[in-house]
RNA sequence: GGGCGCUUAGCUCAGUUGGUUCAGAGCGCUUGGUUUACACCCAAGAGGUCGGGAGUUCGAAUCUCUCAGCGCCCA
């Protein structure tokens, strides 16, 4: 035998057989006559570098896929990314500052797209190698980016069909802002938080000649000068007296009305509110009952501005700071007290968000959604697991307009054109231009006098039309009729709404069918306390470090093992670990093969043993297979692996392996080798989905192999009929064995110090044990001299004796036995026997459980009563014995 | 405030239509083990009133109600 180490190294291993399926194009996708199985990767950011929840998500992608290519079907995973326009905009302008030493207002649009374009290529997309490390079987000439010229022609091409449906409107709105990105921000990209500030009391003074005030309560002193208002309930007894006057506002001297609305809290503060329509979603509402003033005090990029009239260009923190050093010493500052509240934040730039009056583009979203509901209510796309059914319902049945517009740069600008108050869309400007000539009757007009729109879309405006973009079907042609719908989504929850609900609008409403026919949400991956994982934190792993250090196959187990869908995964390196450990025992398992196989015997056939243990292993193995895929249909896939596993590693190493090894130097017959290859083999398929490299070396390993006979494209196994009688008496065996070992280490007795074993007649033992081959591998396993029946327990001489199943057992010892010990067991064992027969019997003395529950579980609680009572008489006659 | 979900062994979690000797797995823990597959290992073992209470049922970890604790989403 040549040395092979005893331990498996992964690093070779994969680099080498990831690049022999490149180059063999087993990831590659074309149409033909198979059934497809399609997945489009959820497109990670440009910027992004491999994270936990990536690794995640694309090993239960590449595992589905590879499970579907073993299937036979054409297996396409569309691999790419999406250009994340806010996330990319701050890395190049970081970039660009501290590079280039250029500002962003310096370049200009045209000289800033092209450095953006720069730096992606520069930086971007390196995850996507990354994605190749864990072992992803993504068709890699099908990478697809949502800012290439393709996927950028379709999104042009969606938003003028929207404006033309009368899906697309600009207005007004309070929007968030991020004043740091200076960007409208979507709900979904703001994260409120719990934050300790200060509540103000204020007292503004009431316009007239007698020395009145009134007190308001705000958070936000700053905001004082864009004051119009001030509010109070309607039937708030105490400022009856305010009824038709004005405030004065601090500072600025504005008189203002006092109003009155019921939208004002009584209980919180004083009653009385100060109302700034600019700055404050609810107080915009308010504003517009009233017809108030607007007057917005701070700029885009979050200073004081000019109709503030004080502290202009000073950042809100610093206004708020002055603003309150002036009220104080007016004497205007009543109280202070501290006060904790929820304070929106961006995403991506942590900066607190603003909201903010501004002119944005939206799609209305009702229309849309609506097939998008009907369509998961009645499972068309369905989920897993089902519980996101109701939240998705709750969204869609609320759901609000889509501001799709973003005052960035890096992105696909609105083909929106302007003239004056008129707006064109169109394609392209020159079609614009073309319908402005004609609609304004002015075909003078040149491309000149068109402004076209400053922003550009929401990322996710790309990414809701991926599953269709990334095979340009938008036209009709041979990719997008074959792969479309696409098989199964998967991603984690938290993006439900922000791109599956929007996938599902986009499929119906340009594809006239679903994307997908089902989603997979992934648990998110938490740390030990139960943190998210994110970059900000740092707690999250180095992921090619995982991969280093465990392997790509250990760190893969480790994130499958424990991933229930839509669950969370409290990540633990132990679990790549345990992955790695899975790792050796398979690659030790071949090595011991693999010596059999060097010195394996032609014309030697099986022994009985051998073959009762294949029998035993095949139809067991078929039991396994049916259950994995069970577990594979439902997306159990945590379980899938776990059933292999313990098949794996118990049945296959402990048990079968231990069953049929040879005794010393002798050989193995070449039947049995044989068979024990090919059903390792076939195990090696069974695992592949989940750990596809070590498979694919240890396939290559078990016997020469032909070129182009790779794992990675045999065949997954179906599960034949099995019988579970085979599997049961072997189970019967092994409990059998398992307390003999027991009784060895109870009595230090060493493993190999060989016992004899009596059982008595006329149970199911004689009957299992005397079976030709079961009785050869009880003798081996259990190391036992003799094995004998007896009519009835040996009398005299040191006799221990165990109950397994209903059947007992005798070993008779050549040393004393510890008799006390003896008994206390069998007391314990005796007193759980009785309460469990007791309970039994209750339950058959019921006639109303007797009438009314099937024959057969009344049956089986019949064998139950036999078979303990049986297991008390034994039990008192070892008392018995013992206690003479 | 509206909604969703969770609570099972020391830890992380399975437990599908209520019924198999059903209370499970992995990790951890305890004991024993090294002449050749693997100490990243082998063998065996201990550990839980299934969050509390009530109800439905012949029968409940599983269904209903309620209380407690926790988490998340939306406002």
């Amino acid at each position: 035998m040549t040395k092979i180490s005893s331990r498996y190294s992964p690093e070779a291993v994969e680099s080498k057989w990831y690049k022999h399926w490149l180059e063999k194009g087993y990831f590659r996708s074309s149409p033909d006559d198979r059934h497809p199985y399609t997945i489009v990767i959820p497109p990670p950011n440009v910027t992004g570098v491999l994270h936990m929840g990536h690794m995640l998500n694309n090993t239960v992608q590449d595992t589905l896929i590879r499970k579907a290519r073993l299937d036979g079907m054409n297996a396409c995973w569309v691999p790419g990314m999406d250009h994340a326009s806010i996330a990319t905009e701050a890395k190049v302008v970081r970039w660009l500052r501290e590079e280039k030493k250029l500002k962003k207002s310096e370049v200009g649009r045209d000289r800033f797209v092209e450095y953006a374009w720069e730096w992606t290529d520069k930086y971007g997309g390196i995850i996507l190698n990354q994605l190749k490390r864990l072992g992803a079987s993504c068709d890699w000439s099908r990478e697809a980016f949502t800012m290439d010229e393709v996927r950028s022609k379709q999104v042009i091409k969606v938003f003028v069909d929207l404006y033309r449906k009368g899906k697309l409107y600009r207005d007004w709105r309070m929007v968030n802002w991020d004043p740091q990105a200076r960007t409208v921000l979507s709900n979904e990209e703001v994260i409120y938080r719990e934050e300790q500030t200060n509540l103000y009391h204020v007292k503004y003074r009431i316009d007239g000649p007698e020395d009145d005030w009134v007190t308001i309560a705000t958070t936000r002193p700053e905001t004082i000068l864009g004051d119009t208002a001030i509010a109070v309930h309607p039937d708030d007894e105490r400022y009856q007296n305010l009824k038709g006057k004005h405030a004065i506002v601090p500072l600025v001297e504005r008189r203002i009305p006092i109003i009155f609305d019921d939208y004002v809290d009584r209980s919180f503060g004083t009653g009385a509110l100060k109302v700034t329509p600019a700055h404050d979603t609810n107080d915009y509402e308010i504003g517009k009952r009233h017809e108030l003033e607007v007057v917005d005090v701070f700029t885009e990029d979050g200073r004081m501005s000019e109709a503030a009239e004080h502290f202009i260009g000073d950042n809100l923190f610093t206004a708020r700071k002055k603003m309150v050093t002036y009220l104080k010493e007016q004497g205007q500052l009543v109280k202070l007290e501290p006060y904790t509240h929820s304070v929106g934040r961006s995403e991506r730039t942590d900066a607190v968000v603003e909201p903010r009056l501004s002119l944005q583009w939206y799609v209305k979203m009702k229309p849309l959604a609506q097939p998008a509901l009907g369509a998961v209510m009645s499972d068309e796309v369905e989920f897993f697991p089902k519980n996101m059914k109701n939240t998705y319902r709750h969204w869609m049945e609320n759901i609000r307009d889509w501001c799709i517009s973003r005052q960035l740069w890096w992105g696909h600008r609105i083909p929106a054109y302007y003239i004056d108050d008129e707006i064109f869309v169109a394609e392209t400007a020159e079609e614009a231009l073309a319908e402005a000539q004609n609609q304004l009757e002015k075909p003078q007009l040149t491309l000149a006098d068109l402004k076209q729109d400053e922003d550009v879309l929401d990322t996710w405006f790309s990414s809701w039309l991926w599953p269709f973009s990334v095979f340009d079907g938008m036209e009709s042609n041979k990719d997008i009729e074959y792969y479309y719908p696409t098989s199964v989504l998967v991603t984690g929850w938290d993006i439900i709404f922000l791109w599956v609900a929007r996938m599902i609008m986009s499929g119906y409403e340009w594809k006239g069918e679903r994307p997908f026919d089902h989603v997979y949400f992934t648990g998110m991956v938490r740390d030990k306390q139960r943190r998210k994982m994110s970059k900000s934190l740092g707690n999250s792993p180095d992921a090619i470090g995982l991969i280093d250090n465990y392997g790509a196959d250990g760190v893969r187990f480790g994130m499958l093992s424990c991933s229930p869908a839509g669950g969370d995964l409290l990540f633990d390196e132990k679990l790549c670990e345990q992955g790695r450990n899975f790792c050796n025992k398979i690659w030790n398992a071949m090595r011991l093969v693999k010596g059999w196989e060097a010195t394996a015997v032609e014309e030697q056939f099986s022994t009985p043993g051998e073959k009762v243990a294949m029998d035993w292993l095949h139809h067991k193995m078929q039991q396994v297979i049916e259950q994995i895929t069970d577990d594979f249909q439902n997306y159990r896939l945590s379980d899938a692996l776990m059933n292999l596993y313990s098949f794996i590693w118990n049945d296959f190493c402990s048990w079968y392996l231990e069953m049929i090894k040879p005794k010393g130097e002798d050989p193995l017959s070449k039947e049995t080798c044989t068979v024990t290859i090919a059903t390792f083999e076939e195990l090696m398929s069974l695992l592949h989905p989940f750990m596809p490299f070590i498979t694919e070396e240890v396939w290559h390993q078990l016997r020469k192999r032909n070129d182009g006979d790779d794992c990675v494209i045999s065949e997954f196994p179906i599960a034949d009929e099995f019988e579970e009688e085979r599997i049961r008496d072997i189970d019967f065996l092994k409990d059998i064995i398992s307390k003999v070992r027991d009784i060895r280490n109870k009595n230090g007795l060493k493993v190999r110090d060989e016992l004899d074993l009596i059982v008595l007649e006329g149970g199911d033992a004689e009957r299992v044990l005397f079976d030709e081959g079961i009785n050869h591998l009880a003798l081996k396993l259990g190391y036992l001299n003799s094995l004998k029946t007896t009519r009835s327990a040996p009398q005299q001489g040191n006799v221990l004796s165990f109950v397994a199943g209903a059947d007992k057992f005798y070993i008779p010892l050549q040393k004393e036995i510890d008799q006390e010990e003896e008994l206390q067991n069998v007391r314990k064992e005796l007193d759980y026997q009785r309460g469990f027969v007791e309970s039994v019997r209750k339950k058959l003395s019921n006639a109303r459980f007797v009438d009314n529950a099937p024959a057969q579980v009344v049956e089986k609680e019949r064998q139950k009563l036999a078979d303990g009572e049986k297991r008390i008489d034994m039990l008192e006659e070892s008392l018995k014995r013992l206690q003479n």
